[in-house]
DNA sequence: GCGATGGATGCAACCGTGTGCCATTTTTTG
DNA sequence: CAAAAAATGGCACACGGTTGCATCCATCGC
C-alpha cells in the first residue's frame, strides 16, 4: 500500500520505458513456487487443485465427485455437500479444456466483426458480452480488419475451438457461409441468408420513415449516399429509399459507393451531394453522414437550411456532432443479445429451425434535418 | 445466388420474427451428415479429422505425424511433406482442447475491460486484437460491466482457461491484482503496481503542457473534473495539474468527483465550474469534456470565449464534437499492443523481469481553448 | 427370510495431442 | 567390415473430466 504512493512520478520526461522495482520480489517469488511442488518437468506455475484432489480429500472417486459437481440429483445430498465444500476450500476450478476435449463443447463463442474500431460494434458488443456471460460462455472477439480472406482462414480455424459464432457484418458469400453451418452453427447479422439464423435490423423501414419526414419538409429531391458496393445492407436501403421516394413521388439519386470506415469519406460524398442538386441526403451509416456534416462545415454550407443530412444506425456521437444528426437508431446492444440467444438455442440437442429475426429501427429526429430551401426542386 | 436476390422484402412492416425458407435444406444436411459417420452416440455434427486419420491415410504412427507438424526438424523431410499433404487433403485443423489439456497452453489470453461501450476502450482493443493475432493467439472479450465483483469472480474462473491477461483498468486492489500473477501472467494498462507489468500512457506529463498551454492563453484559475475516486489515472492526473499550476503561478480547483461513462456526468461537471470561477478546465477524460461541452451550449456559455475546456484521450468523436475538443491524445492502440507484447513475453519460458512500460501522451490543440476573457482571474 | 428393486458409488475406458523412452534403420568412422 | 553415432519412427502414457457399466448396499414387498 505505501509501496503504492512511491509510484507518483507524473513529471517524469515520456521515456520508452522504465524499469519497475520488482525484480526482487519476483524473484522471491518463483523461489517459493519452486520450493512448493514440481508437477512435471520443473514447470513454475502451482499446480491448480484437479478432480482427483477433491477426491482424494474426500475419500470418494472421481467420477463421483464429477457428478456431485454437475448431476446434483445423482448423488447423495450428504456427499455432494462434502464435495462443495472440499471444492471450495481447494479453490478448485473445472478444466476447461479437459470439459472440451470429450464432450465437445468448448463453452465458448465467437464474435467476429469486420473491424473493431468502427463503432458500429460497439453496442452490437456489449449486448453479445452480456448475453454470453448470462448463458455461461466466453467471448471470443475476432477482429477481422476489413479482409475475407482472414475471415475464411479464421473460420477454419476457430471450427472446432468455439461451440459457435456470430458473424457481424461478414464478407464471405452466401454460399461459403451456408455450408458453414453444419461444422459450426453460425448466426449472422444484419443479412439474410437462406438456411442460416439471423438478425436483421429493419432499418430499411426507418428509411422509408426518414423519406416521409423529408418529404413532408419539403424535399422532392433526396440523394443517397452509398457504402461499400454489395454489402446486403447497403442495397436494402438504397431500394427501400428508392421505393418510398417513387411512392411519394419523390426524385431518388443513388451516389458513391464510398469507404465508410475511414474519415476523409464523408468528403467526398458531401461533394457529392453537392454537385447532385438535392436537398437532403440518407446516408449509408453515420460514420458517414458524420464526415458529411464535417466537409460541409468546412465549406460553410448550412445545415439543415441548405442540406438535409440523415444517417443510420445512431452511433456513438451521432447526439453530439454539429448539428446533432437525425439519424435511423439501431437498437444495436437488442441485436447482439438475440444474436447470442439464437446461437445458444441453436447449440441445444433439438436445435429450432433457422430464422430470420427483425428488429424495429426508429427515426431519431435532431437537428441535421429541416424544412427545404425555397429554390431547390 | 438467386435465392439471394428473392430476400428483398425491406417494405415489410417490423415484425418480431419471420420464418426462413431453409427447413427442407437443413433436413437434408443433417440427413446427410447422419449417413456419414456416427462417431459416438450418434452425434449430429461431422467428425473433424484428427492425428489418427492423418496416421491412417499414411500409415505412420500418430506420434510422427504429430512431430511432423509441430517439429519440423525431427522426421525425415519427406515424411513431413507427406503428412503435410494428407493434412491438407483431410482440412486437419488441431484441435486446441487437447492441445491445452496436455501443454497447459490454451493459446488464448482475455483482455478485461471495465465497459465496452466506453469509447476509450475502442482503440486498445484494436491494439489488442491486432498484436494477439499476430503472436497467434485467439483474444477473449471480457466486460465486466463496472462491477469489481464480478471482476474478481471472472478471473478466478478464467485462471486456468487462458494464458494469461490484460487488464484494462482494473478496479482490484493492489495487492489482489500482484497475488494474482504467479497463478495467472497478468499485465495491467493504466495502473503501475509493484512486481506487475504494466503500460501507462503519460497523460499527467500531458496534462503538463496543457497547463502551460492554457497559462500562455492568460488563464490563471485552472479548474479539474475530476473522475471516479480512487482510480489510480484520476489522481495522477490531478497531482500532474495541481503541480504544473503551482510551478507556473495558477490555480488549480479540483471539483467532482464526476461519474464518467453516462452522459448526465458532463452537465454537473459544466456547472460546477462554472460555479468554481475558473476560465478554463481540463477534465478526466473526453466523454466527460464532451459531456460538459454540450451544457455549456444549453447554457448559452461561449467555448472557448467565456471557458475552455479540455479533456484526455482523444476518444472517438473528439474531433467532430462542438466545439472540436482540445485533448491530450493517448496512443491507445499502441498501449493494447504493448500490453499483449509483453503479455507474450511473460509467457515464454525465461520471462523477463516485470517493467512498466511509460507511452507519451501529445496534447492536441483543436477549438475548445482559446484566450481567457479580460474579466476574470 | 429371501429375492427384487433402485439409489449411490466405483471402475475403467475414452476424448486428441504431445513427448520420453526405446527399437530400428541409416550413416559415419576407425 | 565392424562398431559407434546419428537419424527416424513407434509404443505407451499423461493431461483432467465425463460416462457406460458394474457393484454394492439398503429398503421394500411378499
Amino acid at each position: 500500500m505505501d509501496e503504492d504512493a512511491r509510484a507518483t512520478d507524473e513529471d517524469r520526461p515520456p521515456t520508452a520505458e522504465a524499469d519497475a522495482t520488482a525484480t526482487d520480489t519476483t524473484a522471491a517469488e518463483a523461489a517459493a513456487e519452486k520450493a512448493a511442488t514440481t508437477p512435471r518437468g520443473g514447470e513454475s506455475r502451482a499446480r491448480p487443485a484437479r478432480l482427483a484432489d477433491i477426491a482424494a480429500r474426500t475419500g470418494l472417486a472421481t467420477s463421483t465427485v464429477s457428478r456431485a459437481l454437475t448431476r446434483p440429483g445423482r448423488v447423495h445430498a450428504a456427499t455432494r455437500a462434502r464435495v462443495e465444500q472440499a471444492a471450495r476450500e481447494l479453490d478448485y476450478v473445472p478444466n476447461r479444456a479437459a470439459r472440451a476435449l470429450n464432450s465437445g463443447r468448448t463453452g465458448s463463442i465467437a464474435v467476429l466483426v469486420s473491424d473493431v474500431t468502427n463503432p458500429f460494434y460497439f453496442g452490437i458488443l456489449r449486448g453479445t458480452a452480456r448475453q454470453s456471460r448470462a448463458a455461461g460462455l466466453l467471448q471470443l472477439l475476432v477482429d477481422l480488419e476489413e479482409s475475407g480472406e482472414l475471415e475464411d482462414a479464421l473460420l477454419g480455424r476457430l471450427r472446432h475451438s468455439v461451440d459457435g459464432a456470430v458473424l457481424a457484418a461478414s464478407r464471405l458469400p452466401d454460399r461459403a457461409l451456408a455450408a458453414l453451418d453444419p461444422a459450426m452453427p453460425v448466426v449472422v447479422l444484419n443479412r439474410r441468408i437462406p438456411g442460416v439464423p439471423s438478425v436483421v435490423i429493419d432499418t430499411p423501414g426507418g428509411v422509408g420513415h426518414a423519406v416521409e419526414h423529408l418529404v413532408s419538409l419539403g424535399h422532392r429531391s433526396i440523394a443517397y449516399a452509398a457504402g461499400r458496393q454489395g454489402v446486403w445492407s447497403n442495397e436494402q436501403r438504397w431500394r427501400a429509399l428508392a421505393r418510398a421516394a417513387a411512392r411519394l413521388g419523390a426524385r431518388a439519386v443513388r451516389l458513391g459507393p464510398f469507404p465508410t470506415t475511414r474519415w476523409p469519406a464523408g468528403a467526398a460524398a458531401a461533394d457529392a451531394a453537392l454537385n447532385a442538386r438535392v436537398t437532403a441526403c440518407i446516408a449509408f451509416n453515420d460514420v458517414l453522414a458524420i464526415g458529411m456534416l464535417r466537409r460541409l462545415s468546412e465549406r460553410g454550407v448550412d445545415v439543415p437550411g441548405e442540406l438535409s443530412v440523415v444517417g443510420c444506425d445512431d452511433i456513438f456521437g451521432a447526439d453530439f456532432c454539429s448539428p446533432p444528426l437525425t439519424t435511423i437508431a439501431a437498437p444495436l446492444e437488442d441485436a447482439g443479445r438475440l444474436g447470442v440467444s439464437m446461437l445458444v438455442a441453436r447449440l441445444r440437442p433439438d436445435p429450432p429451425a433457422a430464422r430470420a429475426a427483425v428488429l424495429p429501427a426508429q427515426l431519431v429526429i435532431r437537428s441535421s434535418t429541416g424544412p427545404a430551401p425555397r429554390a431547390a426542386g
